[in-house]
This record gives C-alpha cells, sequence and structure tokens, in this order.
DNA sequence: GCTTAATGTGTATGCTGTGAACATAAGATA
DNA sequence: TATCTTATGTTCACAGCATACACATTAAGC
C-alpha cells in the first residue's frame, strides 16, 4: 500500500510521478525565485533527484517552462470566467479585466514567463492551444458585452485587442514595479484606472 | 597625435573610454541578443578586452544593465519630445503614444531592460533619475492637451497613467509578438488601436 | 625620475544547462 | 519463475557564465 503512486516513499530510485513533481515545485520555485533565478539544477535538489533527471520528462528547460506557461495560461482562463460567471450584467467585462491585473500581481513570474519569456513564435502545441484559448475567453467575453444586434467579428476582435491592451498594461505596470511611487495601493490605484476607462 | 584619447590605436595596454565603448557596444548586443543571451564576456570580446576589465567600470552586470537602461530613458523622452514638437495641436498627444509603441518596436530588448528587468525598488540613482524624468515627459504631454481651464494635478496624473498602460500594453504586447498571428502589420495594428483610442 | 593611483590581465571558484554512458527498476513474455 | 525490454534515475564530463583576488602595466602628479 504504501508503494502506490500517489504516495512515493522517499527513497525510491524511481520517484512514482517526477514529472508532475517537477511541475508542481517549478511553479513555487519561480514564484520565489523570479524567472531569472529559476534552475533546473535547484529544482531538481528541491525535488530530491538528480539534476539529470528532469531530461526524461522534458528535452530541456525550455521544454518546462513551456509547460510552466501553459498551466498559467489555463489558470488565467480559469480565474476570468470564473470573475465573470460571479459579476452581473454590465460588470461581468470589468470584474474579467479586473482578475486579469490580480493574476498578474499575484503571478509575477509565472505572467512574464508566459507572455514575455517563450515569443508565440516558439511556442509548442500545448502551450500554443492553451494560450488561443486564453485569447478567446477575452473575446467572448467582449462580444457577450456588446451593445445590441449581432456583432461584427472583426470590430469585437479590434475591441477585445483594445481591452486586452489596457489590462496588459496595467497587469505589466503593477508587476513591474512601476507604480509602487505613485501610491500606497500599487493594485488598488491600476484597478481604479481600469475602472475609470471601462 | 594618434595618441588622442578619441583616437586610440587598437593595440594598447588602456583602452582610452573602455567604460563609453562597453556602453555602445553592449546597445549592439543586447539588441542583437536580446536581454537573455546578453553576457559580460561576450561583450568583453567583442571591445576587445578581457573579461574582467568592465568591473573597472561597473561593478558587476547590473550596474552596466542600469547604465543601458538610463540611456534607454534618454532616448525614449527624447523621441516623445521630439514627435510631439512635430505634430500639430491635438495630434500631439497621439503623436507621442506613437512614438512610444515605435520605440518599443524598434528596441525590444532595451524596453524589457528599462521595465522589466531592473525593478524600480533596486534603481540606483542615474537610472531612477531617468525613468522620472521619461514619466514627467508623458504627464507634460497629457498637461498640454488638457481642454480648458486649469487641470488639477491629480486628474493629470490619473490620466497619464491611464495613457500610459494603454500604450505600454501595446508596446509590450507588440514586442512580445503577441500581435503577430492576428494581422500581417503589427506595428501598424497596434498603432490603429491607439488611434482608435485616443 | 619616482611615487601613486587608475586600469587591464591571469587565474581560480562555483554556478549553470546539457550530452553520453551507465545503473536500476518495472512490466511483458515465455 | 526466469529472462528480455523499456522507462527512469545517476554519474561523469564539458563549456559558458559572473565574479573575486592577486598581479602587471600605464598614466599623472610631485
Amino acid at each position: 500500500m504504501s508503494t502506490s503512486k500517489k504516495d512515493p516513499s522517499p527513497d525510491r530510485y524511481h520517484h512514482g510521478d517526477l514529472r508532475r513533481a517537477l511541475v508542481d515545485e517549478a511553479l513555487v520555485l519561480l514564484a520565489e525565485s523570479g524567472d531569472g533565478g529559476f534552475s533546473l539544477r535547484e529544482l531538481a535538489r528541491r525535488v530530491g533527484v538528480t539534476a539529470n533527471a528532469s531530461y526524461r520528462h522534458f528535452a530541456n528547460k525550455d521544454a518546462l517552462l513551456q509547460a510552466l506557461a501553459s498551466e498559467g495560461f489555463r489558470r488565467l482562463s480559469a480565474a476570468q470566467r470564473e470573475a465573470e460567471a460571479r459579476a452581473e450584467g454590465d460588470e461581468k467585462l470589468l470584474a474579467g479585466g479586473r482578475s486579469y491585473i490580480r493574476f498578474a500581481h499575484a503571478n509575477p513570474a509565472l505572467f512574464r514567463l508566459m507572455f514575455s519569456v517563450i515569443p508565440p513564435h516558439r511556442r509548442e502545441d500545448e502551450l500554443r492551444e492553451a494560450s488561443r484559448a486564453a485569447f478567446e475567453t477575452l473575446r467572448q467575453a467582449v462580444s457577450r458585452g456588446w451593445p445590441g444586434g449581432e456583432p461584427d467579428p472583426d470590430s469585437v476582435t479590434r475591441a477585445a485587442l483594445r481591452a486586452w491592451a489596457l489590462v496588459h498594461g496595467l497587469g505589466q505596470l503593477l508587476l513591474d514595479g512601476q507604480l509602487d511611487w505613485l501610491e500606497e495601493d500599487p493594485l488598488g490605484l491600476a484597478e481604479a484606472v481600469l475602472a475609470d476607462t471601462v
């Protein structure tokens, strides 16, 4: 029973589910050390495994980062959908935008990894799909809030882009600490600017 | 005459103006290799000097990066002021925003260095002053375009922040390649969204 | 011309990502 | 149950990185 896959004893040669353990711990390490101080060796040390063990599960460091970024996009989309579901009518889009900014604020290194570290042209399938789905979430939110009549797809895309640029800019300024010297509560400031605009 | 400071012969022990040479070449190297592939050793190799020589002019890699970021903020401010000077009346603010986006597009690694690599709380004096001056440039542009009457300083700051978030978001999405799959001309798209909004 | 400070070099350390050969465990087949 | 195969970790090795320390060379001031 103690050899179940869910409960690996600490001193076995085979880990049990190293891939999952690597991803989980990597998210923690990333949050702690920022995307600069993140190293495969430190990750392996924490998981209690040799530096090269991860190469059985990820082709290289970049592949692991792609897995993390994919997970990030899934969580971001989920947070947006939940926020929109909780809000009423006209407030839905604003609530979605707020959740975007809060996600950036709560997961700075992951956010940077998702958008800046791996350029879209180097995204592999899983990440490509996860990021596409995230944009689709945004587009649908904009589409649902469209004032009267059947929206033209191009107009929706353009409006979604505008909304994205605003929340992305606020999120980026926030996590880069660019709002810290302006007010006591940078997150509140970012949300206030968002509310002003929408 | 050939020993003038402006014209160092190639085989001297003392370089002449290594600090300047390092900064100049670093901007080139940064543009070529992105802020990931940037190394002090490669820089030293290019300048034709030992890896450690740069430590006589910069305490460490970070100090060199701060000098680069400072230069970036000065260039960004200058570009904005020139763009605004060339435009007429109501077009001034839009022109300034456009120049911001173009700067990001033309100098992706430098832009990232300026805003994301060195968080504000770790900025040293030169960089702190350069970035402060850059925001002031933006604030003044917004203030000048204020519709009628004496503007309230807080309102100006808030509006400047909104404008900043928009152009910063567009610039960031642009240089991260997030707009590449939407249209043929990402820069044009970013500028169009900006023009729609302002 | 000698002293002193500024500036570049040489050598070394410990970190990183990653390739290649090997060891061990788990599962299938017989 | 005994053997073969495949998946998964380990060991050893290497090159590149930032950077500390001791040293060499040059320029500047007296």
